[in-house]
DNA sequence: ACCACAAAGGGTATTATTGGGTTTTCAATC
DNA sequence: GATTGAAAACCCAATAATACCCTTTGTGGT
């Protein structure tokens, strides 16, 4: 089958060395062309607002200046035609879901096999798509285990308590933080109090490094 | 010049696609050999026993079970010959002299060029060392701005320092921490304020992230 | 033996954090 | 209009964490 239709793909990534190895590794395959890449959110709004247009980008969630959230959910109002992948290294129920409800398009975790990636990419260009496994079993298990939908809930964030989270992994005090989002101190614990049974932690530095590894906060 | 020696490297980082990447990168190297690849350092460790004998380990700092700096601590006890290149993150002098302690020889930071992978990985076979400008100039600095020697100190941990952040970011309380490292509570307030002064935190949130930002504690 | 210095431990006061029970507000729904 | 539920706010009490000043202990150097 000579020259199928070739995938332009764009990649993101804070560290040069392995998003450049990504693009080599990509450059392999012999149906995609690597179209740019670029360190942060920010650099892949530029490109793409400059009429760089790929088929698909791979792009990590914890990036500085503009985190892979905020760039997925800017691509997915402008540009919903852009397949976007996020590439982490943690694959929570909780991070799936903020990553869903901004449209990702498919999930690969920092450990699969070069072979894989492959076969995403070209599967999230085919049917729009591309769930491992390991992402439909969570999302599967997250309403099979649940009677009610409080489960399902528990497991998702607001913007409040993602802002909450993200203030945690500071040196403010609450009473700075109930400023800074413009609560009363009292309502702010009332937030954290609930966070603490949600996440099963039962201090702030347990808040902290819950933030941390679902790359809520950039550390 | 046909056939120079080739060079046998070997990988360990606990992401397999990066791994993988890095390794298809390295081999495209015309003097490079990928001789094995390992997930985390007590791979690294039996592999060497079972008698692999790479010239260069590149080796992340962040690995489960065993870290990149036990590891790097065992080789250099065991075997010395094989050259030590860390990849990290972030290079802050803390972590820059507890690597240099544990006998790293090169730095490479994961947003270098892959360029400069080729030319650190020849120079650390030739030379036994490889220090990028950026690294020798904040080694340098360390000195130049110390009239005396403590400021140097300043950058430096004791294991129990270390020890102690890494609690930090786990949801004991200090008395909890006092038992574990046996230590009177007030002993273990004493150690925190030190750090809180050197590191220039308030909080136990500042010292935990404090140990994220520079890889003392996995999370 | 003496000194210098750093680690370990101590006392006390203040602030921050955590836990539990309670109330208000407001929008949605019936 | 009444009811319900969730978010926001309040009070109080207890524990944990922070700040400041100080003493003991042990170690290495002279």
């Amino acid at each position: 089958m000579p020259d199928q239709k070739l995938i332009t793909v764009a990649l993101a990534d804070d560290h040069v060395l392995l998003r450049d190895a990504l693009a080599y590794l990509i450059s392999s395959f012999n149906n995609c062309q690597v179209l740019f890449t670029a360190a942060n959110g920010q650099e892949v709004i530029d490109r793409v607002k400059g009429g760089n247009h790929p088929d698909v980008i791979i792009m990590d969630l914890n990036m500085p200046e503009v985190d892979g959230h905020t760039t997925t959910q800017w691509l997915r109002d402008n540009h919903p035609d852009i397949h976007v992948m996020m590439l982490t290294m943690y694959d929570s129920e909780l991070t799936l879901i903020r990553m869903l409800q901004v449209g990702a398009k498919g999930f690969l975790k920092k450990d699969i096999h070069p072979d894989e990636l492959k076969f995403a990419i070209q599967s999230v260009v085919e049917s729009g798509y591309y769930y491992t496994n390991s992402v439909t079993g969570k999302l599967v298990n997250l309403f099979r285990n649940s009677p009610d939908e409080k489960i399902v809930m528990r497991n998702m964030l607001t913007d409040q308590e993602a802002q909450f989270l993200r203030f945690c992994c500071s040196e403010m005090t609450y009473k700075e933080i109930a400023v800074e989002m413009g609560l009363s101190p009292r309502s702010v614990e009332s937030v954290r109090d609930e966070l603490f049974l949600r996440m099963g932690v039962k201090s702030r530095v347990g808040l902290a490094m819950y933030a941390i590894r679902h790359g809520l906060a950039t550390f």
